[in-house]
DNA sequence: CATGTAAGCAAGTAACCGCTTGCTTGCCAA
DNA sequence: TTGGCAAGCAAGCGGTTACTTGCTTACATG
């Protein structure tokens, strides 16, 4: 095992412990147990526990890569229902990342909104395709393009946040729920529906 | 004080605490500290840490209150948008416990879940609401009312939790918001529109 | 063979954790 | 005046925390 593995793995580890049990649950000695590395050797490569939990959210928002929007709207509805279903796997597949961090912004902001800011990001995506759509006479209705966007981005955020914890409140499966908000997102801002 | 004040004390202490850092976070020094009082009194009033975190949580959902929606919908532009605002409300004003509770949801899950029941509550009845105003012929468009119920609610939830960590998201006053995110749900579930 | 470098290991630091013990203080009712 | 009860206080329990020190092992390059 060369130095950079070591490296990546404690990262990983970091990462992994970090969004199950918050920084105050991931330990040095978890972290480096879970890394496969010794707990001073952690040291010799992260000055302090924070700059290795700073890293290793670092590292993670560096490599992540999420769907893009067309540049051109051409069919909304179907490039907005594709899209949804895209950031939907992606939120639900980091979903206790998110909550972990989201949790911990009291006491530590800055942590918070590193990790927050992809979704920022796709937020802007978002609403610069939803005015665009309608600029170009794709959408009927008059609406705000941010507040869409949050409104759309919202009901996918919340339904992969509490679908595990509230599954009373989400009875349909990931697919048919997304379904749904698009039938109601896309009347919303007067897309013609989903031809088949 | 007499007894039962310190016992209210220490369950004011904790939510507060519990809020702001989490069960790791707040010990149980910190709680006696800040409810004012010894730390053996609070091993006298509750037997463990986790006991008193439970009771401070079921304390809190007991007292909680929520603004209720009419039994009958008569004007559902305006039921809901009066609602929303006072949800909105409610949800901003426990941004830092339920962004905690759900921070944990993988270390304790009943304990998250003790939190969320009430969410679940208004969730349903907002689903009542819609699937009746529905039924009265006061919506005229054809949706599925718990996926309108999450699409709502989910769009004040990420509102209400990501205010704060990610302003650049919510430019808009929160007066604002919801009025944008009520004209677009209106129109989703095709109601007729406010008359001022 | 010599040297530098990255890792392991055992041990120890001071501070904090949940929780307990023993004893004292103050108040309220009989 | 006496008894009981709720609280305070000082101290301590074993365990864990982030982080350090000193020394050893292994390997790769000259």
């Amino acid at each position: 095992m060369v130095a950079v593995d070591v490296h990546e793995a404690l990262l990983k580890a970091t990462l992994k412990l970090f969004a199950e049990m918050g920084s105050r649950g991931a330990t040095t000695r978890r972290i480096a147990k879970e890394a496969g590395v010794n707990e001073v050797t952690l040291f010799r490569h992260f000055p302090t526990k924070e700059a290795l939990i700073h890293a290793a959210l670092h590292a993670f928002v560096e490599q992540t890569q999420y769907m893009r929007l067309q540049e051109v709207p051409v069919d909304p509805a179907n490039e907005l229902t594709e899209w949804a279903r895209d950031h939907h796997k992606h939120l639900y597949k980091l979903r206790s990342l998110i909550r972990t961090s989201m949790g911990e912004f009291e006491e530590h902001p800055e942590q918070c909104k590193q990790a927050m800011c992809v979704s920022i990001t796709i937020n802007n995506e978002l609403t610069r395709y939803l005015a665009d759509a309608r600029a170009r006479g794709l959408l009927s209705a008059d609406f705000e393009p941010r507040a869409a966007a949050a409104m759309l981005m919202g009901t996918l955020f919340a339904d992969a946040m509490g679908r595990d914890p509230m599954p009373e409140r989400y009875p349909y499966s990931m697919k048919d729920g997304i379904d749904l908000y698009l039938g109601l997102f896309l009347r919303a801002i007067g897309a013609r529906p989903v031809n088949l």
